[in-house]
DNA sequence: AACCAGGGGCCGG
DNA sequence: CCGGCCCATGGT
């Protein structure tokens, strides 16, 4: 990965994997802006920041190269060779398709209370909505950075309550967000020593708030912890799954998970990922 | 195990 | 314009 740095902006000139606008639009974050085309405003990580790709490099503005090693690198999970992954993904000839479709996802590396507050927002609701509410908690307790709102801090969203959260148009989750703070507040949940436990233990304690279900700590798990070995199982995979592997034939979110897990070990979240993308953009019929 | 939880977009009529 | 259906689900 080559990069260097001119007047607070980074060039990033070796892009292998790497597509912004595959990374940011396979679902996996919300706190993203569509400026122009491959061009995008992400704010994450306490920051705003504006990337732009050309097929020579991507620009990321503003950015010190401190900024760049210290965040980014690894917020894009740019230190992994994803060539590699591919590789080994690809044996499956149904998934190379789904590979080649979303060659340069990437799967970021989140902060945990963002995450798991966003997916939380996520069941049954659709992407633009989910954005939306998002955004909204984010101008409400969120600090102000450049004309953006950052996504708030546990402490400032424990001023929420129901009814605040209701505004904000988290519609009947606003209870689950509710608990959700409640947990880690009293310390029942400690989402950075998460970091030191095995998955099923952290996914245990992640299941233990209401409004979190396998799905959503699996998506918890997978784009902030960086257990590349789930595999979130919604809808849309179970369809996409039913119809490459049996032949359009129903069945359950449990089946399509084990098998998944079985097939693919520590690489299942990163098929997921890329069948998540080509089923969605290719709109796989619902039967 | 069916049903329900806001809210909004989309679709057929 | 309006009802019905669906949505990166989980609780009851």
């Amino acid at each position: 990965m080559k990069y260097f740095e001119e007047n607070n902006i980074v060039h990033l000139t070796e892009q292998d994997s790497f597509d912004i606008e595959q990374t940011l639009e396979c679902g996996q974050c919300f706190r993203f802006e569509k400026k122009d085309e491959k061009e995008y405003r992400i704010i994450a990580k306490g920051k705003v920041l504006n990337l732009k790709q050309t097929d020579d490099e991507t620009i990321l503005f503003p950015c010190t190269a401190e900024d760049f090693e210290n965040i980014w690198f690894d917020y894009f999970d740019l230190g992994r060779n994803y060539e590699h992954v591919k590789t080994i993904l690809s044996e499956d000839p149904e998934l190379k398709k789904a590979i080649a479709f979303g060659s340069g996802i990437r799967i970021l590396n989140q902060d945990p209370f963002e995450c798991l507050v966003s997916f939380i927002i996520s069941q049954n609701n659709r992407i633009p909505m989910i954005k939306k509410v998002i955004k909204n908690i984010s101008e409400r307790w969120g600090k102000e950075v450049g004309g953006e709102y950052l996504f708030p801090d546990i402490c400032s969203l424990e001023n929420s309550d129901g009814a605040s959260l209701m505004e904000c148009k988290t519609g009947f989750r606003h209870k689950y967000i509710t608990d959700c703070l409640e947990k880690l507040k009293r310390g029942d949940i400690k989402l950075e020593e998460l970091k030191q436990k095995d998955t099923e233990t952290a996914k245990r304690e992640l299941m233990s708030i209401k409004g979190v279900g396998t799905k959503v700590a699996d998506c918890v798990l997978l784009f902030s912890y960086g257990r590349s070995e789930v595999f979130p199982t919604d809808v849309w995979i179970k369809r996409v799954m039913e119809h490459i592997y049996f032949g359009d034939s129903d069945r359950t979110i449990g089946e399509i998970h084990s098998f998944a897990k079985e097939k693919w070990g520590k690489y299942a979240g990163f098929a997921q990922q890329y069948l998540f993308y080509y089923a969605r953009t290719l709109k796989i019929s619902k039967k």
